[in-house]
DNA sequence: TATTGTTATACTCTATAACTATA
DNA sequence: TATAGTTATAGAGTATAACAATA
């Protein structure tokens, strides 16, 4: 084995455990999730609210395309756990929860946060190393787009 | 704010980080292997092919069901870059790579190393701190179905 | 003319169930 | 009976394009 084969195999070996550990943490707030009812874009999208929000906004905080914020507000305004609401702007609609909506928020926040593995497998220590090295990681030298995909 | 959203929204910026990084890693990994005209899923099949393998193990190292590795042998075997040869126990077929299958692997896995975010943006010594972090967030507390998802 | 949200449609990834050939 | 691979089908998640209303 080359140098350089042995840096890359270190490299690929990190890369293995990243993967795994958001695997890991994206398994858990499936479940999480599941256990109340929610699929996960739907459960990203009520997190999302936490006051009413126009749809584009929304969009663009969960990165995907306008459309589909219709099609995740169909389904939680027919389970009675938002509304849409007018705008000022009357082109605009304002998404928000319900009490039953910011009932079910509460207890998706609680769940998610008692089952969180960064607060389950790290003491503040390590979160304190941790943190600038991720930040370093995810350092950027990458343009805006990069990180909006283009929905913002 | 009380002292548990403090740390809830610490580790949700941590989260947010991890995640952003693990996506950045795989935009990357799309955009090197799309460049190559293959697709993700490809690319990771024609990645775990450096020796002739059944497909069995290979859903297995993939984490899919073997129907998905049916159909993912299918498009690579029309395009060339494969062929099913008869194992010793006559239900296997084993996959394996054909000169243009090789050629295509070694331009794909030069092309990801080189762009590897973690070798660009991590020195030696940051690596080996890092490291020991991940492996105690990725811990195995976790039965071992965790880690396969029945797939193995 | 540009923007917001909607509709209709379609694509990608992936699983399930039933099947076959073999062990 | 159990296992390897195949087929047909279906579902989740998400995008694109064309459109109506408003700015």
């Amino acid at each position: 084995m080359t140098d350089h084969d042995v840096r890359l195999a270190e490299a690929e070996r990190l890369a293995g455990l990243l993967i795994g550990i958001v695997e890991q943490a994206k398994a858990d707030f499936s479940e999480t999730v599941t256990a109340l009812g929610l699929s996960v874009p739907l459960a990203r999208a009520i997190i999302g609210l936490t006051e009413p929000v126009p749809m584009r906004d929304l969009a663009c905080e969960l990165r995907c395309d306008r459309s589909y914020i219709t099609s995740l507000a169909d389904q939680l305004e027919e389970r009675g756990l938002l509304t849409r609401v007018p705008g000022e702007d009357r082109r605009v609609k304002l998404l928000a929860l319900t009490d039953a909506g910011r009932a079910v928020r509460d207890q998706v926040a609680a769940a998610v946060a008692d089952r969180h593995i960064l607060l389950r497998r790290l003491t503040d220590d390590e979160r304190r190393v941790l943190t600038p090295l991720l930040e370093r990681l995810h350092g950027d030298g990458t343009p805006p787009s990069a990180h909006t995909g283009g929905f913002c």
